[in-house]
DNA sequence: ACGACGAATGTATACGTAGTCATCATGCCG
DNA sequence: CGGCATGATGACTACGTATACATTCGTCGT
């Protein structure tokens, strides 16, 4: 009586027309698709043939509807135009496609998490990795944290129990502080951003912690706090600290971004980076290391950092009530021109100290 | 007899159960979830309030396979590192957005765009925006053009039967051959790359023939093919021209990467632009606008194209048979401080002329 | 007030796949 | 040569949804 009325991908051939054709039942074709090696070699030739001749491909979403799982992973990225993102969104895809799985992207900037989580909940994906909570409170109050396959990629969000990685924000902070000092600056400044997210607010902190013990700490003006993370707040904040009556000798930016902006700012002003201000970033994006920039910043092992997650979201997939698992990898001090490449005096950051 | 081994997702809530609870059949329930009119107020509050409480969220493996469509659309960008593409990839994922569509992405490094069309053939996409193709020749024999749910963006690939969108970028070359030529530059290099793609191919030809058709030419120790576009390639591209006897006082390379590396290679060998050497680059990518390289090149509407591309796909699931569509859109020199900011003379380049 | 018509709701079904179980064939050993 | 074990194959079913069709309910007109 009812009329099936959806339309079917074009090549509509089901795998009961491949075994009407191969003169087997349906169960055998889906054997032979499925590497049953419960099948006599002769038959799955048979069967192979007709697959090859008529084109098959398995319906997908017959074929997730029956298996319960969709093969696809969901992705949620800051924002797409900060160079990050797209390398990480490259060593993600890479990694799910050596896995065979599909990579479904969402922009946090068009509706933050809830599309991803949604997803998850409909089955469109197994497992999500979100590498930014526009707000870290709104999203945990859409996902019950209850075995959901969500890791954060990037964000640790201290209440909530998913699995999370990053990198140690706190003490990228801290070498760039020890950094600087050790190599005699004076007056360093800090430009930073609104903390909705913990990478930015570890970096500050744990700049900010190391200066104190190193007693040169960070006086309220030469601290920028950046509407958004963007080029040009880079450069507005450098314009207000070199206006100031003492600039300063150096200034970290909490990221690439923002030091490119204080970078092309500060030249733009007269001023010779580094001979008059060092500047460094944090992330590492491929920019960095062109000659127009050649930007001393720290690099966070980003392709460990996207292995590490989605093992642990595959791992969740398969066991949804193991233990949550939070990862922090150790990252690197990438020294370049903008600080005239020079490396701290041996001894002088003791590696030990830490907080 | 058969059991069901499929793992659901957590939230494993039916239709039939939102039927059971809020006294109604499951068609009802259907019907709520689908806004269908004929729904007394009454019952329909009856049921969202059920829906609501039991956080109900319909199985999206279940509703593809009745609806026949998976409400995703495949993406396939080249290098996702070159800044192009996650602008495309922000402007497609946020226009699909708006139309409750998901964007699936795969980076052609990684397969090309046999992964998609296979992903279209399952179902697991409605259709395909292929904005890269590693080799033209390899994805045509993998699609029969059939009404195929495809649109290339920024690729023209002209015996191949799908909807195609695209800039001008014949033009664009002419109108940097012209603006070159028309702002009094003499010695005019081009730094090309392997024309895998029709894009820049076109930009090489345009600007070519405009050069020719100018009475300057582009004679061949003027032109270097890079390998990749790169701005390593840039860099060495540059340094190659600037041994040269009489090297040239102007360049222009077929992508913004390409641009900024022989910008950095030509201050790196103490070159300075625009005084010394004229720069221009292709696609306006977000840093060419940055200080440190203020970059002339040709802008493509960007946002238009994603539109457009958008537009013909979702147009085309409905109408597999339609006539297919080439759209190429005009774009755009944008002059900056790597050519002096120095707009063409008046009545220099005739917009009539082309080809 | 009764019939009739339309609105609202219920019943039943198919979509394509991957399983379970039943059955059949084959080969081996007693 | 027969019976049994093992391997190969077939028959059948459920998954959750959206719809066609059947049925019931409510309302309006005469």
């Amino acid at each position: 009586m009812a009329r099936a009325t959806g339309a079917k991908p074009a090549g509509s051939v089901t795998s009961h027309d491949i075994a009407r054709l191969a003169q087997v039942s349906q169960a055998t074709v889906s054997r032979v698709l499925r590497d049953d090696p419960k099948v006599r070699p002769a038959t799955r030739e048979r069967v192979l043939k007709v697959l090859a001749e008529t084109r098959y491909e398995p319906n997908a979403a017959a074929r997730a509807f029956r298996a319960g799982r969709a093969d696809s992973i969901g992705v949620v990225v800051a924002r797409l135009s900060y160079q990050l993102y797209p390398a990480m969104l490259e060593a993600i895809g890479a990694q799910l496609a050596r896995l065979g799985r599909r990579m479904i992207v969402w922009d946090s900037d068009h509706g933050g998490d809830a599309p991803a989580i949604r997803a998850l909940r409909q089955g469109v994906v197994d497992g999500v990795i979100l590498t930014a909570a526009t707000s870290e409170s709104e999203f945990l109050r859409e996902v019950p944290a209850e075995g959901s396959a969500v890791v954060l990629l990037n964000r640790i969000v201290a209440d909530y129990a998913s699995d999370q990685v990053s990198s140690d924000n706190l003490d990228g902070g801290r070498r760039v502080a020890e950094y600087l000092v050790a190599c005699g600056r004076k007056r360093i400044a800090l430009i930073g951003g609104i903390p909705r997210a913990s990478t930015i607010r570890d970096r500050e902190q744990g700049f900010r912690k190391a200066l104190d013990r190193l007693g040169v700490g960070l006086p309220p003006h030469y601290y920028f706090r950046s509407e958004n993370f963007t080029h040009a707040s880079g450069e507005q904040a450098v314009t207000r600290l070199m206006e100031l009556a003492s600039p300063p000798d150096a200034i970290f930016c909490v990221n690439d971004v923002l030091a490119m902006g204080a970078m092309d700012g500060a030249r733009g002003r007269g001023a010779r980076v580094p001979d008059d201000l060092w500047i460094v970033g944090y992330d590492d994006i491929e920019i960095a290391s062109w000659g127009a920039y050649d930007l001393t910043t720290v690099r966070q092992p980003m392709e460990q950092m996207v292995g590490q997650a989605i093992d642990l979201l595959l791992a969740r997939i398969d066991a949804r009530e193991a233990p949550v698992t939070h990862k922090c990898l150790a990252n690197e001090l990438v020294i370049r021109g903008s600080t005239g490449r020079q490396s701290p005096p041996a001894a002088a950051a003791p590696k030990k100290a830490r907080r």
